[in-house]
This record gives C-alpha cells, structure tokens and sequence, in this order.
DNA sequence: CTGAGGTGATAAACCGGTATAGCTCCTGCA
DNA sequence: TGCAGGAGCTATACCGGTTTATCACCTCAG
C-alpha cells in the first residue's frame, strides 16, 4: 500500500488512531510498550505525516517564507542570498522546516505576498531583509499578525524581532584601516540610499571624517548596480582632486570601479586603494584581489531562522541578537598612498 | 472577523457550504445569479481559500519543488539559478504555484528530500537540474511516481519530460568561430565530468576537430571551481605549444583563466582568446570583457514551469522541449590569433 | 395527466491528522 | 468494602475545504 495513514497503523497495532497520535508526537497517554510497537510498526511502514493535515488540525504549516524584493539580474551575482538562504535552511532543517523563496519587483508586490500567504496559511512566519528608512513592511506585517525576523536592521522601534550585525562598527574599521595607511581622501560609493544600512554606513564615514583627520570623505549613493558603480568611480576620478581610496558597498561594484581605474590608468593599489564592503569570490577573482569586509552570512541565516522559530512559539518574544562582528580580510588592493 | 471561511459566507449567502464551493471553483451546480452573489460576498469579505484544508482534500498542494546540490559557496556567483529560479516562478504565478527551494550538498540528501517530499505531500512535483550520466535521481523520482521535468538533457531514455537547450551546437558555433578567426589550437576547460552536459560539449569540440583541420583540440574537465579553472589555465599556458584560444565551461572559471593569463603576461585577445560557455554580469565587469555563450535562463525556467504543470496535470505526458538556442556575444577577449 | 429528465440546491461523507471528553480498569487509602 | 484518582485507551468532534448522493422542483414529451 502507498502512503500509510495513521489508520492503517492503528489497525495494524490494534488501538485507536488517537493513540498513534499520542504515541507519534511523543505525548503522555499510551504505555511505554505500546508506544514503542506503534514506533516500530510506523517506520516499517515508513509512514510520514501528511504535511496538509497536521497544518489544518494544529495550526501551523511548519514553513517560513522569504521574499526578496531584488531584480533577478543583480541578484546572481551577489552571493549574500545564496549564503543566507544556505543559512536559513540549515537552522531550519534541523525541525523539518521548510523554506518558501519568492523573488519579485518591488516592495508593493512583496506585501501582497504576505498578504496571501497570511490568509491562505502557507507560511507560519517570515524573513524581512533590506530594510529601507521608513519600511512599510513591518506595519503591513503586525497587521497580518505574521511573525517575522528582521535581519541586518532593528526591527522598526523595536516592534519586529531582528538579527543584525554593527554595520557602522565595520565601516569605521575600515575607514580607520584606510587613515592608518595614510589617506586623507576617501570616498564612499554607496548602496541605495533608501536601506537602513545604507544610511548606517553614510553616516558612519561622516562621523569619523573630522576624528581622523580626512580632507573630504564624500558619500555618492547608487542603485547597487555594476553599472552606477563604474560611472561613479569616473567621476570621481575625473577630479582634480581625487580620492586615495575609496570603499564600496558591495563587492560588483567594486570590481566595476576596478575596471574603470584600469580604464583610465589608475594603478591599484599604487595611485588608488579599493576596498569592498562585502566579500565572495569575485573579490579573490581580480588581480589584484580585493581588500574586502568578510561576513559570515550563513550563519546570519542560521541565527535567523533559530529566532523566527521563537518568535513563531511565542510571538511576543522580541529578541534583537547582535551577530559576530565582520572582519576586514586584507588583500592586494590596499597599501598607502603615493607619496 | 479574521479568515473567514466558506461556512462563514455560506452563512452570509444562506446557502450552503457545497453551494460556495461550487461557485467559487466555476463549476456548474448554482445558477448564475447565485454565483454572482457568492462571489461578491467571498470578495467583500477577502476570502482566500486555506492552502491545507484545500490540499487534504484535493490532493494537490499547489508548490513544486527544485533541490540544488552543489555547494552554496559556488551557487552564490552562478547567476545561472537565480534566472532559473526568477523563470521558473513567473511560469508557476500564473496558476499561483508556489516553489519550495532546498540546497543540499551531494545526490544522495537530494534523493531524501524526494522521499520525504513524496511520503510528506509537500510537493506536486519537482524540477531536476544537473544531469549527470547514469542519474540515480530517475529511478528514485520513478519509485516515488513524483512528476518530474528535467532541465538541460533528456529524461533518461525519455523516461521524464525534460526542457533542453542544445549544448553540441552551440559549442560548435564557438569553435567553428574560433576557427574561422584563424585559431588552430583550441582548448576547452570543461566542468564536472559526470555532468551529462559537459559530456556533449566535450564530444562537440572532439567531433568538430577533425573538421576544422584543428591541430589540438584537448577538452580537460574540472570541478568548475575558479580554482580548477586557474589552475587548468596555468597547465595550458605552461606548454611548449599553447592553445591561441580557450573556450571554458562558465564565466567563473572564464574569469579565474583571463586572471591567470595577465599574470603570466599573455595578453588577451592578442596571444590568447577566451571563450565562455555561459553568461553574467561578470564577463561584462572583466576588462578586456569576455566574449560569451549567452542563454535565456529566465525563458528556460519560465518553459519548464509549464512543462512541470502539464505533467502534474497528467503524468502520462511526455514532452521534450527544445528551448531557443544560445546565442555567442561577442566581446573584447577574441580576436585572430598573433600571426 | 403522467413520467422522464434536467436544473439548482442541500446534507453528509471525506481527506489525515490533532485534541478532548469520557470510559474502563487498577491501585491505594480510609 | 467503598471510593477517589490516575493510567491507558477509545470514540468522536474538529480543522476548511471538495465531492458525492440525494432531493425538490420545473419543464416538456407522450
């Protein structure tokens, strides 16, 4: 027979089906001897519980969701959401979890999704990342009641748990790094302007300038594409005064600013250093290889996924877990400036 | 009230359950005024059907499946699946199908997966990717009578439907290009030997050899790691008679190659050219940029969709799909060899 | 005028689990 | 000896849909 149901163990074992219930999901209420024959009569049937109907009776699917709100072209080259979608399932797996991806265009269409998925039950909570300045999401979610996790930002005052990591404590070790090498001028070429860390990141170069000394440490916003990244890397190295050094927010961008100092006979490291606030094999991948900001984004996953099953078990748990610091990996692309 | 149910328009409607079921699925059974109404009062009250209550009694569950095994330190930079994955999902919105994705490290997690997909009822069917040569996937996914659709090869003697696109002819036009330039030492970095894909590119250059009057045309495989893919390159290089032109199985050991060549000072295109068999932002940020194999990922994915639903729809169909062909891009890196 | 057949609806079973009320013993204590 | 109480189990309702059997009613042909 095909997919055993727990009837036909209960026939089998000669009990009820509320005891194959009570012995299955280890709960009080058979003897130890008959929990341990319908144990043994299930797995020789190979039974598994029928994913819809436990959702239907207990109320939960025992499944997360995802929605990246990313066009689909940038997002292959970033190894950020591989990594953390690694992550995620390997703190999940670990209670038979599963994971629901969605990609799509905007913000709009994602609050959609959480809409449907609350109202159709398909997901028992979800995973928010790039969190903008003001994030219609986290309204849009406490009205669904859905259980969510923020990662890489504070979960809107405090009203969303979160994973995050001390975005401003890295930028400052680089920029600190960059100063210590001896650069005065160093620009920053940064993300979309609307992420939290994004704006994070900003402000922490412009509270370090006047500390350590730095003549102009401009911040220019892009759209995180390979193509803003280069045009902005022209244009700041088509000053009169130009830049010693500059760190990128992530790392396609940096290897596009890369080719375009190559373009314009800008040596790396000698007339310019270059550092990318994000780490994958592309960095490894240029010569020279970039000094790059490493994070361990797999386990920010995992972290992730063990929160949002707290908060799932009890949804007024408001955890806001600090990840392990990045850390700066230093390559070829940095050394002091010229003279 | 929150979630309502069919009962509760039924209640609204003063018809019965049944009634609303039937107007709410189209189906004959309520006459057309009353449809209307059941509609309106479903729609007013946002209505939304419960996924498991649905799937316990029709037994579909509306989600399909596709398990990745490879190492999420690779994924991250192939673009290659967040296309697919982006495809695939604009051909399951239609029918608002949603996709579980997995990343498991070898075959074998993978075929557990199917198991506990199938015994769980998680999945309606799954989407197969990386064929390799002699596929435990099938057989496994024939046991469990899970519908299937493989991707990039033929079902195992046609024992799946699959979507495919066609590896020997583009590796042919690559080379009958190269050849044409006027390169008679043409090497080929392959990937994984077991990858039935990588098998047909192989067979396509030895085939072609002869042909162009090739004096060697050695195809060496790989891991498709960056690493293999220098190392290789390094190999080539290093011979008393290089290769003029190189053609490699993806862009990440493509770019690992151009590496290898500026550090051994072979200039590209003008000692060496470089081809590679797949395309991304990547071989467009390289400097010189690569000449490149591109496919429509996104197209591919949104086919097998489709193929995957017709075959849940009746498992019985068996449809081979050949999807548009690959065109080569043209770039910077390719050019007649020196003399 | 009667019976066949179609239409529009209802009630109830069903899917495969979980949760709960209740029943039957058995034990221990007064 | 009587009874409270708990262990061990059964029967049954329930979750929210779909599906089937049944039925009342109307129309139309014979």
């Amino acid at each position: 027979m095909a997919r055993p149901t727990i009837a036909d163990i209960a026939d089998k074992a000669g009990v009820s089906k509320g005891a194959v219930s009570f012995a299955l999901n280890g709960r009080p209420g058979v003897s130890d001897a008959t929990r341990a024959r319908i144990l043994q009569i299930a797995e020789q049937m190979s039974w598994r519980p029928h994913s819809a109907a436990r959702a239907l009776g207990a109320s939960r699917v025992d499944s997360v969701g995802l929605v990246i709100a990313r066009p689909a072209r940038t997002l292959g080259v970033e190894p950020f959401f591989a990594h953390l979608v690694s992550g995620l399932q390997s703190g999940l797996s670990a209670r038979s979890i599963s994971l629901q991806l969605l990609i799509v265009e905007d913000t709009e269409a994602e609050i959609e999704v959480y809409k449907r998925w609350a109202s159709e039950h398909r997901v028992d909570g979800v995973i928010l990342v790039d969190l903008t300045v003001k994030d219609p999401r986290i309204d849009a979610l406490r009205a669904l009641e859905l259980p969510a996790v923020v990662i890489g930002g504070r979960g809107g005052k405090g009203a969303l748990a979160s994973v995050w990591a001390d975005d401003r404590d890295a930028m400052l070790a680089i920029v600190d790094y960059l100063a210590a090498l001896g650069h005065r001028r160093i620009a920053h070429v940064a993300g979309t302007p609307n992420f939290q860390h994004t704006q994070r990141r900003i402000r922490a170069v412009r509270d370090a300038a006047p500390r350590l000394g730095l003549i102009d440490a401009p911040s220019l916003t892009t759209d995180f594409s390979d193509a803003e990244g280069a045009a902005t890397t022209r244009k700041l190295l088509s000053q009169s005064h130009r830049p010693t050094a500059i760190v990128y927010d992530s790392d396609v961008m940096a290897v596009a600013g890369l080719g375009v100092a190559m373009e314009m006979g800008v040596s790396v490291p000698g007339d310019l250093s270059i550092v990318a606030f994000d780490d994958s094999i592309l960095t490894q991948l240029m010569h020279p290889a970039l000094t790059a900001l490493s994070r361990d984004t797999f386990e920010f996953g995992r972290q992730a996924a063990e929160v949002l099953l707290d908060v799932i078990a009890d949804p007024a748990t408001m955890i806001n877990l600090r990840t392990a610091d990045p850390v700066l990996t230093v390559r070829e692309s940095t050394a002091p400036p010229a003279h």
